[in-house]
DNA sequence: GAAGAAATGCAACTCAGTTGCATTTACTTC
DNA sequence: GAAGTAAATGCAACTGAGTTGCATTTCTTC
């Protein structure tokens, strides 16, 4: 998503090492437009390095905790990773194809995922919230027959 | 949800027919408020007949692809499941307990889920909006020690 | 460079959901 | 109401994503 962040300081200053293999994770994660799956991720790491696809889920659970990463459901079995939100790079909903399973990030500004908007009884916690749009990307949407 | 739908004409009328574990599953989810599990669900319905678990699923399946109820992803590997949304239940977000895993339905005034609002680019075709809010409920937040 | 800690690898496991096929139940048609 | 067909359900085995326990490697720190 951004090319110029510096994974290696992103991972520190979180307390992280930066390691070869979770440097490579995140920036995977962070350089492709759109979220990711663990297989995806994998196959795109394993081009530089190799890698256990345990590792895999411990980086990616790391990742996630230290919040640089967040985890998306896509309405199937497998999760989707994606860079988490910050201020340069604000919380967003995310656009699903039932048919390809293809997930890609919607502008911003399109749907505001603010969560003070909305009035729910506070009795509960809210610490993030989630907004995806399931359908048809362009391309399913033009070639039916796939 | 819901004690005065008749779960067996809901069934006729989108062309199925009502066996007794169809209308045992698709009564447990609407007279259930909140959302729930398959594990949840097969508990239930159990109570009051014998079911396989494979039928379950395909009873489930059957449902919401007949667009009587909908399948919701919690964030974790497990789908919920409730009544899909219809003019007397308009369609609504979720909440989440991160901690104890219990799903409820938000107010539907207080995000109102209309796709109308969104204005991403219409080279998708948007079939569906899922909003999820995840935190900790009133009970997992008092009892942090659990 | 030795000792301890952190990171990674490997094998086996879990859990939700699926598939293929057998069996039962319901629905015609005679 | 019996025979034949289709629909619904059951059972066993499988799949795929993710997890766990423990061994091995790599990094720190003295």
């Amino acid at each position: 998503m951004c090319d110029q962040c510096d994974y290696g300081t992103l991972l520190r200053s979180v307390g992280l090492s930066d390691t070869p293999r979770r440097e490579l994770v995140l920036g995977t994660i962070g350089n492709h437009q759109g979220v990711l799956r663990p297989s995806e991720i994998l196959e795109k790491v394993r081009r530089r390095i190799s890698i256990n696809r345990v590792t895999l889920y411990r980086i990616l659970d790391l990742l996630v905790q230290k919040k640089l990463v967040q985890r998306l459901s896509a309405g199937d079995r497998t999760f989707r990773y994606g860079l988490a939100g910050t201020s340069r790079h604000p919380d967003h909903a995310h656009f699903h194809c039932v048919h390809c399973g293809l997930m890609e990030c919607l502008d911003p500004a399109s749907i505001p995922l603010d969560l003070r908007q909305s009035q729910h009884p506070q009795l509960m916690k809210i610490e993030r919230m989630e907004v995806r749009l399931d359908g048809l990307c362009q391309t399913c949407r033009s070639h039916p027959d796939v």
